[in-house]
DNA sequence: CGATGTCATGACACCGATGTCATAATGATT
DNA sequence: AATCATTATGACATCGGTGTCATGACATCG
């Protein structure tokens, strides 16, 4: 591979000319320039990043930690990838910083992590940004705190900047939407409690309910899933059947999230009922391979993972240019995405009156 | 950051005996040996890569490039992420081979693949590798040429190495098991033609039903989709209809992909038919997002990403160690998941007789 | 017209590792 | 005891860029 002597050498001017062409941090006379842009065309001479870096110490590196790509989780029934949106997020930020991402995989096992903290330092990352698969609580090794660090869809005890999806809100934006479309028998199918998620929707589920005078009605919300094991279907039906037979049955179930509301189609649908004239069904996460191909289109709340993803870069490079950093963690908010599996009784009654 | 150097001083020796206990490419003496770990623990000392590159000329980094992150795809419909696991497999491979994978995303553009590949020749990657979000043909920029490349996923017309799914194969075998279960009307709702896939499969679903003597009924594989717009299940719907009314209608019906048999589910429940007693149901790609949440579970083919990804990566490492490269590109199997969406007749004769 | 400023360029040191070679001390061999 | 092999260590050059400083050629100004 060619190097800068070799450009000058062709070019006949000195390497401290090519740099400043390279660069262009200082004058260079018109004809000398052709020239060497004429010996670099012709040489492909790239310069090396190793060299520049080794003067100018900044490598404009970010690091990123993730599962997201070896998804063999804790939970391997819950992610799902969509987190890989986070991900994109980032990569979006730091290309249009110019920087490049450096992205490590734990493998599945957060034991490797120090080993992945390791080459980071190693490739001198200006920071480092690590990606949880889903709201989480964590703990990094203690090695972790020598560089700027975000996590994003994850927080920790010791108040490490965090970026997290706003799930009560989220929740308690869908309940109010549900609540406007003229529902208030409203079930809420909880995730296992294991979830930090599951309790933040709950609290959506109730903040929307007493705003809206609603009795909370501990009925229409069964005991949470013990566990989201494909084969425990029966759970599931338990739950459903409870929720039918009430005397006042839901008119609406919220599930916790897009990929138990699929398993509660096809449930429902195998007791031959009809989404959403018999009743209705919303999700939550808008994993929209789930929510979109669903028929009908599943109505959900997004978790604005692209946002984080943003946000999380936005933030690391912040803290990289001056060591300042937040104390609170940054709540993102989700769109409620109001699709097909939910009757909505106005414009129902307004269709009626129209025709 | 500390250097080689404040190890050395803070130990009393020299830099290259600080080195030395680094590589350990020479004998040290063993006191001497822990005052320098000792130092270097102390200092939190992590050797630059950079600085190492430059004298070895050898980065320990194999680019990744891929649009799997950003997957706003020109088939936004079809890929659903998990050509991640392709990233997956060439992760494992990278990490136990000590190599560095830098990832970069095309963000959805081809466009910006020549600054990917300048930015990778910066960093001296000694490899790349480009992944496809699905089994298509592609032509890389001209300057892509000097460097070992792989490309997973895809191929092109200059017989770059590359790695495929073995479609054809996959879908042979599908077909042969349906056949072995009893199943001899066959239908096949193939992908839209664009889709290298779809023809492939098709032939496979050929040999298969020639190789079983049983004769190939054009009505049993409808004019292929013309497009996956989700708003397009009419066309869909007619398809199935078409399948229904035949006067011998077909016992199984093999989809495109999995997504597809998700949208079959909805409208055949929607039809009144159950799977999978009244019909069964096949798809492709093993997605297992869909095929294992579906009620009842999906039968499908695996596109094998993960082998895809780790032989992209053995093919990469061989091509970085000797300029040698295969001519045809290496075709994976995908295995058949049997699962409850098709009824599997002789084991249900063989349960009426121990019954 | 001399002083000053700007432009264009090159020489050289330096960033942090490691390869090469030299050197001293110790142990083994004849 | 003399020679050789091995161990243990350091001095120094080098990788490929860039920062600093120096230099010469013009242009501008009072």
């Amino acid at each position: 591979m060619a190097t800068i002597y070799d450009v000058a050498k062709a070019a006949g001017v000195s390497a401290k000319t090519v740099s400043r062409v390279l660069n262009q941090d200082a004058p260079v006379g018109r004809e000398t320039r052709e020239k060497v842009e004429q010996a670099i065309h012709a040489l492909g001479y790239v310069p090396s990043n190793a060299a520049r870096m080794m003067r100018s110490n900044r490598s404009g590196i970010v690091g990123l930690i993730t599962g997201a790509i070896s998804q063999t989780s804790d939970n391997p029934e819950l992610t799902g990838l969509p987190d890989l949106f986070i991900v994109q997020g980032i990569q979006q930020v730091m290309a249009a910083q110019k920087k490049t991402l450096m992205i490590a995989d734990t493998a599945g096992s957060a034991d490797n992590i120090p080993h992945l903290l390791e080459t980071f330092r190693q490739h001198r990352a200006e920071g480092i940004i690590y990606v949880a698969d889903y709201h989480k609580q964590i703990e990094l090794p203690e090695t972790a705190k020598s560089l700027p660090i975000v996590l994003a869809n994850c927080f920790d005890t010791r108040a490490t900047p965090a970026v997290l999806p706003d799930d009560k809100l989220g929740q308690k934006r869908l309940v109010e939407r549900l609540i406007k479309a003229g529902h208030h028998r409203i079930a809420l199918l909880r995730l296992p409690e294991t979830f930090v998620a599951s309790d933040l929707r709950f609290q959506g589920y109730c903040d929307a309910m007493s705003e809206a005078s609603i009795p909370f009605d501990p009925t229409l919300v069964p005991s949470t899933l013990q566990d989201d094991d494909p084969r425990q279907l029966g759970q599931l039906t338990e739950a459903l059947k409870h929720l039918l037979n009430l005397e006042q049955p839901p008119t609406v179930i919220c599930c916790g999230n897009d990929k138990m509301a699929l398993r509660v189609y096809g449930i429902l649908r195998s007791m031959g009922l009809n989404i959403p004239e018999d009743i209705s069904i919303a999700g939550y996460d808008n994993y929209t391979l789930i929510a979109e191909t669903l028929y009908p289109a599943l109505t959900t709340v997004e978790l604005p993972y692209r946002d984080m993803g943003r946000q999380a870069a936005e933030l690391i490079l912040d803290m990289i240019k001056q060591a300042d950093h937040p104390n609170e963690p940054a709540l993102m908010q989700g769109d409620v995405y109001w699709r097909s599996s939910v009757t909505d009784f106005f414009t129902t009654n307004v269709k009626m009156f129209q025709q």
